[in-house]
RNA sequence: GCGCCAGUAGCUCAGUUGGCUAGAGCACACCCCUGAUAAGGGUGAGGUCGAAGGUUCGAUUCCUUUCUGGCGCACCA
């Protein structure tokens, strides 16, 4: 025996591969990314799938404003897992993409940031038109930027859609068929158009949506006033008391101007009020508020007659203290005991409450305030033209004067103000266009609440359970649907006004609109004439028009629609229309879309066709810090998608999306992600291990034959099991089941078992050895296998790996791409659950398995013995049933020991101490072969064999 | 205020129709390997299942209340 060891290294066939440890993501993915595009890889998977049954899926439009955050980051990733999962699965899946471009935000935005100082007073010198048209332009630049620029982000997350074709609900043909689907609605009798109370601002004659008003602090007069009643003894009964003068409703309000619109009076029906003497007058207080009541009046003398719940006095009548007019005591939930007198002035034309309260109680929505904030001709003689704000002190002085104001005191409180001119805006009611969910369609008498709730009990599945009585309950409890906004930047509602104010909206003028809208976009409404517009209406032809119209005489109006309706039209504008397929198969968004798209989706699909657009809703829930809050800049917690993609790379991030429960919220942080990460690494590592054995291994068409309780055999059993996991974890949405799955065999049963078992064969056996080429069979079929499985979740990984295999075995290692069809159908076979025509492995296995556990705890207490490396240690089995024998050739790899014996006789296992035993040069091996062999190395038998020594 | 949902080891999550000492992975501790090496392997510690009541022989699992958080809706006359 020489003095130093020979040096075996150079005679091993140690790992070498190409496919880096580093991802380095953040670098590569962007080429990935720009080789997809250029070599058009969206168009080469629909080709490639043409003829397979087709997957409808439809994707909900993200609002054009602002960059992508974590939400949408989510959003778009689950949806690619569906629509590469499909395609993987060898579906064909086309997905196009959408963006939402009209409304409020961009319009705000644009308002504030485009129209500021000069440029805003120059806008308010523009006509009507023009000045729409100039905010639209800027609103559709701001769009298109918009769309860009997340376009490019979601391109950047990996995501696979036609974003060569977008949709936009700012496109022609998208407005066209929005105009189309209105059409049919009206034609249903769905559409009406009603009073409605809004806010108003004075200053720039416009309606303001919440997003535009400013909360400030303002003095208004508040006032006590008392509205005589009409029947003393009706109150009295109330009461049950007798009553000798007359009483008076007590009531108080910060907004005298609107008491010309007094309607009713709203009481509590729970609520106990007082029929009370406040120095000499007698009235109805609310009992709880009767102290403060004479503390802020200052009454001296204070008798309580009687008490009784306010469901007494509803019905009661009362006078108007200067219309003339007799108005009912009403009920109401939302009256409290905070502030006034427990009897709430209600002016249905001048509040959300009172017009509610009103149309319960089938008051008028009277509201004789105009535009500019004066008050029109059905106001009292000393009101009639005056504002509002003059308004005020007239009415107290009236009120004074007739001796119904008991008291009256400034009030400090906050009061919406118009975000622009500052000025305090006012509740006003405009007439303005809904969809009656109540109302009977034409088509079978049934109303849109009705069949969306029997879509919702009968053909609708959700994805998680509850999402069902989450839609359930919204939609039996929402009102009719508001379509109709006051602003520049929409679609516009394309009715016309008739000289006397009547109104033009039939569904053959919509859809005559609708051609010009399509071929000329929505700016056509701003800029041509009504003829224009109407230029293939025919009158004479549609059964709807009035008598006698002349087209000449018509004005447009300009109302534009809620983005909602608009959004809740792509069904129709995307699917049927470029004729992907309808309905959708799921709609897949954020928990907040129940209210949002998936609702208003179904509604005017149920009114259009008759059924809902989607047969699946999936719904994720919000992503939060990882204490559970909500994300939000100002807390500062958010996380940007841009730096993730910067520190970790989008597989990193669709790998943590992949882990996540989606259902509920998402608890998020950079540490999660980083630890996404780390778990990402080892599976990158397995398959780098996988790789760097297959240098220069070419596959010989089928596997060879494995022997079932071969290491071998199990190895592939586990893998054909997690294929089949994976799929049925797709199929079923839950993604997280599928990273498990996947993580799980290459952790487990790869790197920790399997590679770790077959170290030995693959370095130390000769090259052609058939162990170890039968091992490389089967390490080529997980790489392939895990690939497949791992492209819709990781894919630029998944191709890089692909391509690290081809390089591998020096088939098509020029090609750039990865040959896309052989994966595909790879995934088509593993769908099936396939196992090939190897036999299954063994039954034992998990026995085996078990045992391995007890041998490697035995071999952790060995330690103590001085035996550290399991290479020094031995095995002994007692196997007196000869259950192990069959697998004893792959024992001592599987335990990592240098040698296992199975004995006929005893029990347990006990590991022996091989350290004085010779130890091969070459494997490290204690192997029982072990001696000094012709070139004076200590060889085992299988080493001097594999260097040809004996 | 109303509706829906969630609350299990430091973190992310499993826990089938209530039933054996509540399970994984990561992180952590200790050890091995140095021929996957800014890798790999082994062993181990760690939880009164948000809280309080109740039903039951028995509850993380069912009921009630409550706390915390999320989404949606309403409200401030």
């Amino acid at each position: 025996m020489p003095e130093t060891a020979r040096d075996y290294r150079s005679t091993l066939n140690l790992p070498k591969t190409a496919f880096p440890m580093k991802a380095n993501l953040a670098q590569a993915e962007p080429i990935t990314v720009a080789n997809w595009e250029s070599e058009g890889r969206y168009d080469s998977l629909m080709k490639a799938t043409a003829g397979a049954p087709s997957f409808v899926f439809h994707d909900g439009p993200p609002y054009a404003n602002g960059a992508i955050h974590v939400g949408h980051m989510l959003n778009k990733v689950l949806k690619d897992f569906i629509v590469r999962g499909q395609i993987a699965a060898g579906s064909h899946c086309p997905y196009v993409p959408g963006w939402d471009c009209h409304g409020l935000p961009i319009e705000h935005k644009v308002m504030v940031e485009v129209f500021k100082d000069a440029k805003a007073e120059k806008l308010a010198t523009l006509s009507d038109s023009v000045r729409r048209m100039a905010i639209r332009r800027e609103c559709k630049a701001s769009a298109e930027k918009f769309m860009g620029l997340q376009a490019k982000q979601m391109k950047r997350l990996l995501t696979l859609a036609d974003y060569e074709h977008p949709y936009a609900t700012m496109q022609p043909e998208y407005e066209a068929g929005t105009l189309e689907n209105f059409a049919t609605l009206v034609e249903q009798g769905l559409v009406f158009r009603q009073l409605k109370p809004i806010h108003w601002s004075i200053a720039n004659r416009t309606a303001l949506a919440e997003a535009e008003l400013e909360y400030e602090d303002r003095e208004d007069p508040s006032v006590f006033v008392d509205f005589e009643a009409t029947d003393a003894a009706a109150v009295g009964n109330a009461f049950g008391a007798e009553v000798e003068c007359t009483p008076s409703f007590m009531i108080w309000t910060t907004t005298p101007w609107t008491l010309p619109a007094n309607l009713a009076i709203a009481v509590h029906p729970r609520l106990e009020y007082s029929l009370v003497h406040l120095d000499g007058a007698l009235c109805v207080v609310a009992s709880a508020l009767l102290q403060r009541v004479v503390a802020a009046i200052g009454a001296e003398s204070v008798k309580v007659i009687a008490v009784g719940p306010g469901a007494n006095l509803v019905g009661l009548k009362y006078r108007h203290p200067f219309m003339d007019r007799e108005s009912p005591v009403v009920a109401a939930e939302y009256v409290t005991t905070e502030d006034g007198t427990g009897l709430v002035h209600t002016a249905p034309g001048h509040g959300e409450d009172d017009y509610r309260t009103g149309r319960a109680n089938g008051l008028e929505i009277y509201c004789p305030v105009q535009g500019d904030g004066t008050f029109d001709d059905t106001a009292p003689e000393w009101l009639r033209g005056k504002t509002v704000w003059e308004g005020n002190p007239l009415v107290i002085e009236s009120l004074r004067q007739s001796g119904h104001l008991v008291h009256t005191a400034m009030f400090s409180h906050s009061y919406p103000h118009d975000w622009r001119s500052h000025t305090p805006v006012i509740f006003r009611t405009t007439e303005q266009w809904f969809i009656g969910v109540d109302r009977p369609m034409r088509r079978d008498g049934r109303t849109l609440r009705q069949a969306a709730l029997e879509s919702v009990e009968k053909s609708i599945s959700f994805v998680p359970q509850w999402g069902h009585n989450r839609l359930r309950g919204m939609l039996e409890s929402r009102p009719d649907w508001c379509i109709s906004r006051q602003r520049s930047w929409g679609l516009p509602i394309p009715s016309f006004a008739f000289p006397d104010g009547s109104v033009l909206l039939t569904p053959a003028s919509i859809r005559a609109v609708a051609v010009a809208v399509r071929a000329r976009g929505s700016d056509a409404w701003f800029t041509e004439e009504p003829a224009e517009l109407l230029a293939t209406y025919d009158a004479s032809k549609d059964p709807d028009a009035p008598e006698g119209l002349t087209v000449a005489t018509l004005t447009k109006m300009y109302d534009i629609f809620d983005v909602w309706f608009e959004a809740g039209s792509s069904w129709h504008s995307v699917l049927r229309q470029r004729q992907l397929g309808f309905p959708s198969e799921v709609y897949l968004e954020g928990s907040d879309q129940h209210r949002g798209w998936f609702q208003l989706s179904m509604l005017p699909a149920l009114g259009v066709t008759g059924r809902a657009p989607f047969n699946t809703l999936l719904t994720h829930g919000f992503i939060v810090d990882k204490d559970g809050r909500k994300m939000s800049k100002s807390l500062g917690n958010a996380l940007e998608v841009e730096d993730l993609l910067k520190d970790f790379g989008a597989d990193v991030c669709r790998w943590w999306v992949s882990s996540v429960a989606y259902d509920g919220d998402i608890r998020m942080d950079k540490e999660h992600v980083r630890l996404a990460g780390e778990s990402y690494r080892k599976v990158r590592n397995t398959l780098r291990f996988l790789l760097s054995n297959l240098d220069g291994f070419t596959p010989a068409g089928e596997l060879p034959q494995i022997q079932p309780t071969s290491l071998d055999a199990w190895a592939l059993g586990e893998l054909h099991r997690t294929g089949s996991e994976v799929t049925a974890a797709f199929r079923a949405y839950d993604f997280r089941a599928a990273h498990l799955a996947i993580f799980n065999f290459c952790n487990d049963t790869l790197s920790s078992i399997y590679c770790a078992a077959a170290k030995d064969r693959l370095y130390c056996d000769a090259k052609n050895a058939p162990r170890r080429r039968c091992t490389q069979a089967v390490m080529h079929e997980c790489v392939r296998r895990l690939c497949a499985l791992l492209w819709p979740i990781l894919p630029h990984t998944a191709e890089e790996a692909w391509r690290a295999l081809a390089a591998s075995s020096g088939e098509s290692a020029t090609a750039a791409g990865v040959d896309m069809a052989a994966m595909l159908e790879l995934g088509k076979s593993g769908s099936a659950g396939s196992s090939p025509n190897n036999s299954a492995p063994d039954a034992r296995w998990p026995a085996v398995l078990l045992t391995r556990a007890s041998v490697l705890r035995a071999l952790e207490s060995a330690k103590a013995r001085g035996i550290e490396n399991p290479l020094d240690a031995g095995v002994r089995i007692a196997d007196p049933q000869g259950l192990w024998q069959p697998f004893a050739a792959d024992l001592a790899d599987l335990f990592g020991v240098s040698r296992v014996e199975l004995l006929a006789s005893g029990e347990g296992i006990e590991v022996t101490d091989l350290r004085s035993e010779p130890r091969c040069e070459r494997s490290w091996r204690r192997d029982a072969s072990v001696r000094t062999r012709s070139d004076g190395g200590v060889l085992s038998d299988r080493d001097a064999a594999a260097v040809g020594v004996v």
